[in-house]
DNA sequence: ATTTTTCGTTTAAATTATTTGAACAATTTG
DNA sequence: CAAATTGTTCAAATAATTTAAACGAAAAAT
């Protein structure tokens, strides 16, 4: 049964908020009996009560109580938008880009943005490789990639080498029997098919990437990590995984590294000119600067 | 003119995704004149259009397209909590903290949690200072304390004690003239009058808290950051505020720290036998012993 | 202890709102 | 150019909501 009583839950939040059909309905401008009804009708849909009617008082059940958080939430947010819109607002900056990237340098600096620029809504869409970019509709995508691979016009925000890493029992089995061995008896972790990411790696290290382990593909890159650290298999990272590796979850494998990589920043064309994108990519490469 | 009209957006959200009211209408099972009239009205009262009529073709206009994303996230939001509801899924886990510490400290760690217990759903409350605590519905609280300041159960994670901090500019002023006579000029920001922090370290210093000059009180941490490093005052920070400090928008103005404070947790004690508030609270204290 | 008031629910009737299906002009497709 | 398809419109039919009044139960006031 799907549910399609939005406009009741509006009732149903003054009622909580009140804990009373009549002041609700006052409140409202409607009948009590009306209020009654909705409230009904809405506990008949959802299948669970809302209150529990203990004398002539009403008490939000704890199914009530979750509701009215979420439905309050939810519905002023389309409220807000609405509002947005009709005041011509503009949109929040939408940004694609590695959850794994947003949660290890980005978020951590993040609020010196947002204090700065507190007008400026932002938005983030997961990527979880380069090919994603076309068809995500952002204002700015961020990426992890070497020069060559973006075609659109892109500027590196900084370089930021990758090495294999792998947990602890794989560091240990690197350590007996070297690395050339062990990386062609362990999987691989990619974020997809189509990266390059290790080709690149078994090219500067002198192996031959097809004798390589059929790898596994995770697209989620902080899923990744988390697999790395499972000891599902060995990774390409970069240097954001610092905590896990001086924690010792995680250990870099080789002396060989991805120098020609880093992140890298592209912005729509047709939003160049916005105030509101060049902002955030001169933030972009002030952060970028102070943290290199 | 507020909104009433949430059912409404399930139809349009279904004739945007179709860019067509006859398509729409045979997915609702509805004639499309019902599905046209729904449209019609909803524009009606939102006030401004929502597809634009070119020829015998639908597309959206940019407020279409806005309000498509947040009404079908918003909704679904909806939806999801009813499901869970109905299958008596568990509430989310609730945790109040300083924006401040759920930034600088949690954030970044936070993932391998969720990696770890995708089925634990966590939310965050802000909790400006200690006195909130009770007022709060949280199943867990953390905050910067000392002591003998928290009433119910609780337990340290890392002691993180703090100094006062300034910018560049205020940095310079102590160079010349010292902090003492510095501190009793420059303006002291604060969470609020009730807390105690800048009492211990005047008492610590050996210097009289009576005569300083009225703070500034913002309660938002992440914000009275910001108001530091912008030169609106001096404040209190513990070492999460290193990032900051090494890139050199701010200074440690002091030898003089406040040792015995340190993040605290205490959680409800009604659901301390809650088997997510036990992971949850373990899961922090590995993190709290790995990173100290 | 007893009235009075207030509570939420229920009912049938009145009112609104939505839906239908057919007709329509405009446009696209074959 | 003809046939099919588009979204809109209209009056009629249907469904949903709202009302006002009545009701019993429980609080509050006396």
């Amino acid at each position: 049964m799907t549910f399609y009583s939005y406009d009741m839950l509006r009732t149903f939040q003054v009622v909580a908020a009140n804990l009373s059909m009549t002041a609700a309905a006052s409140q409202l401008n409607q009948s009590k009996g009306s209020v009654s009804y909705q409230i009904k009708t809405l506990e008949t849909h959802l299948g669970f009560a809302l209150f529990e009617r203990t004398n002539a008082r009403l008490h939000l059940t704890p199914e009530g109580q979750r509701l009215v958080r979420v439905s309050i939430i939810s519905l002023d947010q389309i409220d807000q938008e609405i509002e947005a819109l009709r005041y011509k607002e503009p949109a929040p900056l939408t940004i694609a880009l590695q959850t794994y990237f947003l949660s290890r340098w980005l978020s951590p600096r993040l609020m010196r943005f947002t204090a700065a620029h507190p007008e400026i809504g932002l938005r983030f869409v997961p990527l979880n490789f380069i090919g994603e970019i076309e068809g995500i509709d952002a204002d700015i995508s961020i990426c992890w990639a070497k020069e060559g691979m973006i075609d659109a016009p892109h500027e590196r925000l900084f370089a930021c080498p990758a090495c294999p890493t792998g947990n602890d029992k794989i560091a240990e089995r690197v350590l007996e029997d070297g690395l050339d061995k062990i990386i062609l008896s362990a999987p691989l972790l990619l974020d997809s098919s189509e990266s390059t990411g290790w080709q690149d790696w078994f090219n500067r290290a002198g192996l031959d990437y097809e004798n390589s382990q059929q790898g596994l593909s995770i697209a989620d890159s902080n899923s990744r990590v988390q697999a790395v650290i499972d000891g599902q298999g060995i990774a390409l990272w970069d240097r954001l995984v610092a905590p896990e590796v001086s924690s010792g979850r995680l250990h870099y494998l080789s002396d060989i590294w991805l120098d020609d990589y880093g992140y890298y920043v592209q912005a729509k064309k047709s939003n160049l000119e916005s105030k509101a994108v060049g902002l955030f990519l001169n933030w972009l490469r002030d952060e970028s600067r102070d943290a290199n």
